[in-house]
DNA sequence: GTAAATTGATATTTATAATTGTCAATTATT
DNA sequence: AATAATTGACAATTATAAATATCAATTTAC
C-alpha cells in the first residue's frame, strides 16, 4: 500500500518521474494532479502521487492518449457510485446535479458535503483508464 | 433524421468533411469508423457517416482529444446497456464477456448474436465523446 | 475500351501538443 | 544573513501525432 502523506518536493518528484518540474506543475493547470500544497504555496507530493503521474506519463507515452483525452476521461468517473453517495448527499452535491461538467470531480470547489479531493477513493483509485473502463463496465454490468 | 444509405464514395466524402481521402481511411483503420463496403472494397459513406466523421474531427480539433483518446473513449461505450441486451445474449456476446478489450465494439468480429454494428445504435447514437459521458452518468445514475 | 477513381502500402511533410527554458519575486534551509 | 529551491508567467524548443504525398494494381463508369 503507497502512502499518501506528501513528503517530496516538486524537484524531487520531477526527479523520480525522469521529467521536468515544469512538466509536473502543467499536468496540474490541466486538473490531472492535485498535489498537497503548504500555505506558502510550495507543493509536496506523496508515494501515491508519485504513482498516479506514472500512470498518467503511461497513457501518454504508451497508450498515446492526450492531455485532453485523459482529462475526458477522467471526468467519465461516476463518483456518486465509487463513494455510495447517500440521496441527501447526492441532492446537495454539485458535481452530481451538473451533468455537463467537462472538469473532473476532484478539479471542482468543494461548496458541498465532499471531503478532501486527495483522500477521496475516486481521485486516489481511478488514475488509470484502463481501470475507470473496467469500473464503469463494473457498474453497468449489475444493471438489468 | 440523417440518412444511413451509403451513397458518397471517399472522395465526395473526403470534400465534404474538407480532408484527404487518407485522412478517411486513416479513421477507419483506427477503428473510428466502418463504412460500408462493396463486394469489390470500394467504400462507401451515408449522410450519418458524414456527421460522425464530423463529430471525430470535433474532438480531434476543438477538444483536443487524441486518436487513441477517442478509440480509448468509444470503448467505454457499456453496448449491452444501450441495446439492452438479453442474459442469453450477454452469455453469447465476446464483447460483454471481455473486459480487457481495448476495441470498440463495432470493431471486433461478430461471432455471437450481435447484429450488422453500421445499423447498431451503440455506434450510430455514440459518436459523440460528450454524448457519451452522459450516457454512462445516465445509466449509472439509476443505480442505488 | 479508355479515362478517372479507388485500393493498399510505404514514405514524407506538417501542425501542434508536450516539454523545457528563462526570468524576477518569494520562500525555504542552515 | 546568505544560498538554494519554488513560485507563476511567458517564450522557445522538441517530439510526434495527424495529415498528406507517391506508387503500381484494380475497379468504376461513360
Amino acid at each position: 500500500m503507497l502512502s499518501d502523506t506528501p513528503v517530496y518536493p516538486i524537484s524531487v518528484a520531477a526527479r523520480l518521474l525522469n521529467i521536468s518540474v515544469h512538466t509536473v506543475r502543467m499536468y496540474e493547470r490541466e486538473g490531472l494532479i492535485v498535489p498537497f500544497k503548504k500555505k506558502t504555496g510550495h507543493r509536496l507530493y506523496s508515494e501515491l502521487d508519485i504513482e498516479r503521474l506514472n500512470c498518467i506519463r503511461r497513457a501518454i507515452n504508451q497508450s498515446k492518449i492526450s492531455i485532453a483525452g485523459i482529462k475526458t476521461i477522467y471526468t467519465m468517473i461516476p463518483c456518486w457510485q465509487i463513494n455510495k453517495c447517500s440521496e441527501q448527499a447526492r441532492k446537495n452535491c454539485i458535481v452530481y446535479n451538473s451533468n455537463v461538467q467537462n472538469q473532473p470531480c476532484w478539479t471542482i470547489k468543494n461548496k458541498d458535503e465532499r471531503g478532501e479531493c486527495r483522500k477521496c477513493k475516486v481521485y486516489n483509485n481511478f488514475a488509470d483508464c484502463q481501470i475507470i473502463k473496467a469500473a464503469i463496465i463494473n457498474i453497468t454490468k449489475g444493471n438489468s
